[in-house]
DNA sequence: CCGAAACGAGAGCACCGCTCTTGCATTACT
DNA sequence: AGTAATGCAAGAGCGGTGCTCTCGTTTCGG
């Protein structure tokens, strides 16, 4: 399943000429029925999303989508893959590390949200219900991590100017996380309690968008925009990071 | 849309007799039409859940299904209802008004998350990404406050007790809040910002879960059971409750 | 230059949601 | 009690889906 059986095997033997005619043609087609698929994300959701109609947008013949795209659910790992890529340089294009860890972090919070926001079935896609029976390709975790870990050089870099300084509260266990998400940037490491609440800020992030963009918040805030800000300060204050 | 254009109207007159025969079979049938669906939702998620297969497994021809419910979507708000009610059933009866605030919200955390686990496909149905197209219809917001509205009585039982005491961090501007969201419970009247630690508070109990369901705590927490008990915990002490 | 590989198109399979018609059973009304 | 209205199940059918297979054509590399 999600073979990618089509596409060009990673280590074939590249020809002495750099493309020939073909590959070109099927890079650029590749790439536009990416384009439609992503269009039709865009205005329809990845439930309407179907093979045969990017196909008629393309004007080909459905069978034909086959030789690019193995499957739809493969078609819809490439989407996946994309927003992942793009959510992660929203975040990173909006950190500036000259500036003041509490302005870093907000600076990459509305990010996120505005990045969600213009691009939901997007953020669905990779933050809403798994697809059935889909299995996350290999691919996509590392990809995914990009913007959390934008979040974690905030955190590590208040961290070694001596600006981190989480507020009491509860200590998380140190067996309840991952040893390998103990050592997630190299040269920093967190203590446990610490990665929790980077953890938690992320799963934050993540959860207050969707909560946005899914209306479980229509009756509940009256300025989304004012309560996401505030969200960010208090998920922010609680890693230890200083506002205003 | 989702008319529900079969069913007997509310408010219609209402005979002598309680039931006749046909009204009988007919609230069997579609008991056992929602009872079809869920099992067909329990195993193989919202997705691969069609009305032909119900129809099939009850031996009866799809057409015959729509007597019951007007379309798919009905049939998913019929499923949704039934779960925002379980969930809300799980959480009010895990409450031991009479024990200390710390213990009755853990327990209604930990009783929510198990009916999460024991039923991830409804979960997704009510907290994953919603259905294209469909809009949840007058009567799910309703049910859907059970939940929250448990975690609420705790805070302001707490609250009457004066061992309500949130910890200092950042303020929610009162604009942000919705008015009506501020008259929750009759009676107790929570502060714009103790309103807004709430929200944050429910935002977390669903969003770890559904981290945890999703997958996106796979390589991160190595005990998620223990993870979720601090983020219990941490999120308690964040709205002012009091652990151990 | 010629065989192999890649390719596009079309037909076809099994499924889906949903509608419409037809014939029968039950109900309600006079 | 007879009749008209309603409820109901079944079947055919429409347009859509993902996916497979075949077939004729084009392109590429040895």
């Amino acid at each position: 399943m999600l073979s990618f059986r089509y596409t060009v095997p990673m280590n074939a033997p590249r020809p002495a000429r750099v493309k020939t005619a073909r590959e070109r043609a099927r890079a650029e087609l590749t790439a536009e029925i990416l384009a439609a698929a992503r269009r039709q994300l865009r205005e329809s959701g990845a439930g309407d999303l179907s093979l045969r109609s990017v196909a008629r947008e393309l004007g080909m013949a459905s069978s034909a989508v086959y030789r690019y795209f193995a499957s739809r659910d493969e078609l819809l790992t490439a989407l996946i893959v994309q927003a992942y890529t793009e959510i992660g340089e929203a975040a990173e294009h909006a950190d500036r590390p000259g500036n003041a860890p509490g302005e870093r972090w907000l600076a990459v919070w509305r990010a996120v949200r505005d990045w969600s926001v213009a691009n939901r079935h997007e953020y669905a896609l990779i933050f809403g219900t798994p697809i059935p029976g889909y299995i996350a390709p290999h691919i996509t975790i590392e990809v995914a991590g990009r913007m959390p870990l934008t979040l974690a050089r905030i955190a590590a870099d208040a961290r070694r100017a001596g600006a981190l300084a989480p507020p009491p509260g509860p200590v998380c266990p140190p067996e309840a996380i991952t040893p390998e998400m103990l050592v997630l940037l190299e040269g920093d490491e967190f203590t446990p309690d610490e990665t929790a609440r980077l953890i938690l800020a992320w799963n934050r992030l993540v959860g207050i968008i969707g909560y946005e963009l899914h209306g479980h918040l229509a009756n509940v805030t009256a300025d989304d925009a004012l309560f996401f800000d505030h969200t960010a300060r208090t998920e922010g204050a609680h890693l230890g990071l200083a506002f205003d």
